[in-house]
DNA sequence: TAATCACTTTATAATTATTCTAAACTATAG
DNA sequence: CTATAGTTTAGAATAATTATAAAGTGATTA
């Protein structure tokens, strides 16, 4: 759990201002125990039903690419029409329900180390990140 | 190097009819021994350069997901605006290179087996794929 | 071969996620 | 408090993709 005054210093030390918005949005997004994926149709439907005063679509969408930029969220590759954000920051892997549309996490001690005997001459790599597939049983 | 009747009895088997638009997006997509990776984009400006008589656009559209129903092409997942799609239908994965944002395929054979520890109840592994990011050296 | 019909192509409109714009608002340094 | 840079906002713009519906074509049948 954390207090509004702690996402009031995180967001000063990140030289973001902690506008009213932000602080909505960081108390939906990171006062929680468990993480969590979302997208931004998701989080501005918990928006519109949890806060009472209206946060602006384009405010949404700059917050969460502000918090994306300093490291508080991660973006999921999924090709999907909707891009997927994440509150686990760490080095972690994913299965996606192909059914519910939904991630869920894999981390990376859940997975033996990844080895790849390719190289790609003047390139190094940036992340590895496995996208594992489900679908009901039978 | 396939040959134009080659596609004809391909699409026929398929249950999809020969048609002028098809055999051209077959010639251009297959009539070579790489395989690659394009968006529809990549696709249209190819077909804009190489081929006389204009093909609509919902043609292309039409005919992509086609052929990826039947199995001849597989949309690969990457969070980007754009769907990549790949001439390669072999289990593998890939390296994605941030700056060019090109697809180079990383063989299943290039990467030890994948070894996942963890299970979703009530669901089965449809596919396991690795993405390798990769940004320029120094 | 000719008629028929389901399949296909096409131009164009619609949809939808995301980004842009520019004006109003606000946090904060001085 | 004042000035200023940063932020929010409604609404417009963009762009990938999908839908529509009319015209065209391939294949089947007589
Ligand atoms: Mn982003
Ligand atoms: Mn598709
Ligand atoms: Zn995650
Ligand atoms: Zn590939």
């Amino acid at each position: 759990m954390y207090l509004k005054t702690n996402f009031i210093e995180k967001l000063r030390n990140s030289g973001l201002r902690p506008t009213k918005q932000r602080l909505k949005i960081c108390d939906v997004l990171f006062n929680t125990d468990k993480t969590f994926h979302f997208t931004i149709n998701d989080l501005s439907k918990i928006i519109r039903e949890k806060v009472s005063e209206k946060i602006s679509l384009a405010t949404i969408y700059n917050t969460i690419h502000a918090f994306e930029k300093k490291g508080y969220l991660k973006e999921i590759a999924i090709n999907s029409s909707q891009t997927y954000f994440d509150t686990n920051t760490s080095i972690h892997h994913h299965f996606f329900d192909e059914k519910e549309r939904k991630l869920i996490d894999l981390e990376n001690d859940e997975v033996e180390p990844i080895k790849i005997k390719k190289i790609i001459p003047g390139k190094k790599i940036k992340s590895v990140e496995v996208l594992v597939r489900v679908v009901s049983k039978n």
